[in-house]
RNA sequence: CGUCUGCAUAGGGA
């Protein structure tokens, strides 16, 4: 099973997608095979890039038959499907009855409200995670972070800063540039400021988010000026 | 077992 899964891989890594699932239809015909939670995971997350929440749907019924979709990974494979296909109500419906949720899951299902616009929603269920024995890591709180930044959260984005610090968060260009960008949003320019002047490896995204901020809220000059020592810096402007 | 799932920035019509 695991040269099928290689094969399916390599199907799905060219964006030969096609092949992938002709050759997941051959492998369930074997009787002495059987696809296991990798094949599943692999070609859930080509449907996710496909964006073909159809053959998606299809996959999850399979993995139910096979009792496949008992097994976290594939779980949050199909919820993480479902939240980037925009099937909020599938997506809801799935993360309340699958079998165990963690992390990942979370982060997927607050990712998916937050990308369909229910910010709040998203950031209420963050909330209800605090309370359950599930330890945020950096990228669910990029994640929270975003959305406290599309919708003006400040509070809950200083919230998710003073967590970093209590966690001990390890601090990436990622999450460093989703605070620039939720502080500058929220209007805070002076700790958007402040986070950014303590970046040492900053790439394009810290600097376009802190420039925008600057513009977006006067301070064009200000802006301009950080544009001219990014291109000291080296970075290549996009 | 050469296999697997979640993260950040800009812009358009009405």
């Amino acid at each position: 099973v695991v040269t099928w899964n290689v094969m399916i891989n390599m199907y799905s890594d060219r964006g030969l997608y096609k092949c992938a699932f002709d050759l997941f239809k051959d492998l369930i015909k074997l009787n002495n095979i059987r696809p296991d939670g990798v094949t599943l995971i692999s070609l859930a997350s080509a449907c996710t890039l496909l964006g073909d929440l159809e053959r998606g749907k299809l996959l999850h019924r399979y993995a139910e038959e096979v009792g496949l979709d008992k097994n976290l990974s594939v779980g949050n494979a199909i919820l993480d499907m479902y939240c980037k296909c925009g099937d909020l109500e599938l997506a809801e419906d799935w993360f309340d009855r699958m079998p165990g949720r963690d992390v990942l899951s979370c982060t997927s299902m607050l990712w998916g409200l937050a990308n369909s616009g229910h910010f709040q929603k998203s950031l209420l269920l963050f909330q209800k995670i605090q309370f359950e024995n599930i330890k945020p890591d950096e990228i669910m709180l990029v994640t929270v972070l975003s959305a406290c930044a599309q919708t003006g959260a400040l509070d809950q984005g200083k919230y998710i800063h003073v967590l970093i610090d209590r966690y001990g968060i390890n601090r990436d260009v990622v999450l460093e540039t989703a605070l620039i960008d939720m502080y500058a949003k929220c209007g805070a320019i002076e700790l958007a400021q402040q986070v950014f002047g303590k970046v040492r490896k900053r790439n394009v995204f810290s600097w376009n988010s802190m420039i925008g901020g600057l513009a977006m809220h006067g301070h064009g000059e200000d802006a301009i000026s950080l544009f001219e020592q990014m291109k000291h810096d080296k970075v290549m402007p996009d």
